[in-house]
RNA sequence: CGGGGCAUAGCGCAGACUGGUAGCGCGUUUGGUUCGGGACCAAAAGGUCGAGGGUUCAAAUCCCUCUGCCCCGACCA
């Protein structure tokens, strides 16, 4: 290809739009443009990147097995309501109707889609196990899109439904999928970690992510330095630590603290350290009042709270419901006399001293003794994990990272095979509910993940797997003949052996192209100088290594090949 | 949805406080000189100053309303 025949409008300055490194340079690099919030067109490169990462997984899916269809991103309302997703998406979910007043929405995602397929067409063991995938658009209304393809309204997904027939084949099919992310995100040049993850609004039990490790990652994580522990922080447990506290020698006494609400007002107030005082959050269950105890310095995990209340709806309370609840203002809940059940956190287990609110107004309650004053629910790992945690499983310290999730492995069970009656007959004859998993990986994302993580202040530092040109041909002086002669011929020659090129034919002086070149990353640099020339020569670079070689025009090619490999 | 910020030429920005001819850099076009790390000179094109309303002899500038975008938070396969 041509440069001046593509369109590859590279800009000088950063885009004022553009907050980290992988999104500036996709619109520097002229791959993207935004069209309005989390809303992209891929321009000529961007879209052949894109298509790259594309093959990348389908390539692997087939390898695992995964057969490819098609499902359409418009969808009636009836499907996502025989799921009870209609209501629990609505706030993702872009609704459309049509001119028969027919509601329909732009698919977030297709379990229901596939599921309500395979109902349809598969009724015998004989037929299974199979996982599907398609790489679809999908939609959602982000409450908050950012950083360009990083989290956008409409983005290309790859998703994938396994329909298996036990407990263990689903493991099978699992383990496939795993071992096929490996492998795609490898391909792509990422160092990515699989974390156990939540499973969320999904439902259903086992699920891993795929994380790249970055600053600018959305996600938090914990890995133990130890072992090969590793999870998202919505998931991470934490070694439960013994408690430290002497046995007081005093009953609980309150104390007068005007005015202070926080934890660490009220510290500093009573010259305590936060860890001295106890957190006392007021949630409702279905309603119901719940108190739940986190040590001072830490925060509730949600995620973990609803885990220990499987079912219920929570939510945190309001200002009414506290005062209803503790017959104090907010700010001042304690759980000494508190009648509610009340859950907390397994490190205050055998706390004897410490500070809690008097559930009075404007007073605190010191020399509480939890094991004497306060009868509690249920302990359990209640607080969101944080670096310098202990590892849950061995004896090593957890460490916290932000990561981009790219990937996520899910084992479902049967949510969606009851609700769309995907069953089978089994070799008795008798009908079985399909068990199935769930894979998705975030094209797109995963495309500017490679960027976050492969860039350099000149530019993208393309992997050849995904780059849109694997080779860059410059010769520097268009208007001397033999220069782009050379440098045609040696397009000509390495496209036929499959290699993607891209000559930059345009009438611009040396350092301006070579500025491009680095901007958009190319993986191999081939200049063509009447200098070089002169000694029979091309010069070749590989991006982001300092070193040129010079080799002769007639092994230029076969050098490219080898250094492309 | 809460908080903050921004909106002026294709891109990045100044001008606004103190109302009076709309500017700079990059990019684009033309001509010339240059030619191994984003060249130089000269000329030129390009703007209903986000939209609507108000104040005023006069509004990019002051006032009101709206819209869009960015950031933080909440939220979130």
């Amino acid at each position: 290809m041509r440069w001046s025949k593509t369109h590859i409008p590279t800009l000088k300055e950063d885009p004022q739009e553009a907050e980290i490194p992988s999104h500036r340079l996709m619109l520097r690099a002229g791959l993207i443009r935004r069209l309005g919030g989390g809303l992209y067109t891929f321009l000529p490169l961007g879209l052949k990147a894109l298509r790259n990462v594309e093959r990348i997984v389908r390539e692997e899916m087939d390898r695992a097995g995964a057969i490819e269809v098609l499902m359409p991103a418009l969808q009636p309302r009836e499907i996502w309501e025989q799921s009870g997703r209609y209501e629990l998406l609505s706030n993702v979910m872009f609704r459309i109707r049509d001119r028969q007043d027919r509601d329909l929405v732009l698919g977030p995602t297709h379990e229901e889609i596939i599921t309500d397929l395979v109902a349809r067409e598969i009724n015998s063991y004989r037929q299974l196990p199979k996982t599907f995938y398609q790489i679809q658009t999908k939609f959602r209304d982000e409450i908050r899109p950012r950083f360009g393809l990083m989290r956008a309204k409409e983005f290309s997904m790859k998703d994938a439904y396994s329909f298996n027939t036990s407990p263990e084949d689903l493991e099978t099919s699992y383990q496939a999928m795993y071992q096929a992310y490996v492998r795609i995100f490898e391909r792509c040049g990422l160092r990515t970690k699989a974390v156990e993850a939540d499973s969320g609004a999904m439902g259903g039990s086992s699920s891993h992510e795929f994380m790249v490790l970055a600053d600018a990652g959305e996600d938090g994580i914990v890995e133990c330095d130890a072992c090969a522990y590793a999870a998202n922080l919505e998931r991470a447990e934490r070694r439960a630590v013994a408690p430290a506290d002497e046995t007081p020698d005093r009953q609980p006494e309150p104390i007068a603290t005007p005015g202070h609400k926080t934890i660490e007002d009220v510290a500093r107030f009573l010259k305590a350290k936060p860890t001295d005082l106890i957190k006392t959050l007021i949630y409702t269950a279905n309603g119901q009042p719940i108190a739940v105890l986190v040590p001072g310095d830490r925060d509730l995990n949600e995620h973990k709270l609803a885990r220990l209340l499987p079912g219920q709806t929570l939510a945190m309370a309001d200002d009414a419901q506290i005062e209803k609840a503790t017959g104090a203002p907010v700010g001042f809940a304690g759980p000494v006399g508190l009648s509610l059940p009340i859950y907390a956190d397994v490190s205050l287990q055998g706390r004897r001293r410490v500070i809690t609110g008097a559930n009075r107004a404007d007073t605190h309650l010191q020399g509480v003794d939890l094991t004497r004053d306060v009868t509690f629910t249920a302990f359990a790992d209640l607080a969101i994990c944080r670096e310098g945690d202990g590892c849950p499983r061995c004896a090593g310290t957890l460490h916290e990272k932000r990561g981009i999730e790219v990937g996520h492995v899910f084992k479902l069970g049967t949510k969606y095979s009851e609700c769309f009656k995907a069953t089978y007959l089994d070799p008795n004859g008798k009908e079985q509910v399909m068990i199935m998993g769930c894979y998705g990986i975030g094209v797109t994302r995963t495309l500017q993940a490679v960027i976050e993580q492969s860039h350099d202040a000149q530019g993208i530092i393309w992997p050849a797997s995904i780059a849109p040109y694997q080779i860059a041909i410059l010769p520097l002086n268009v208007s001397h003949a033999e220069s782009l002669k050379t440098a045609e011929s040696l397009m000509t020659t390495l496209e036929a052996q499959g290699f993607s090129v891209i000559l930059d034919d345009r009438d611009e002086r040396p350092g301006f192209k070579f500025k491009d070149a680095d901007l958009l990353g190319f993986p191999l640099r081939v200049v063509v100088s009447e200098r070089s020339l002169a000694a029979g020569q091309v010069e070749i670079k590989r991006r982001g290594v300092d070193e040129k070689v010079m080799v002769s025009c007639a092994e230029a090619a076969q050098k490219i090949v080898e250094l492309l490999k």
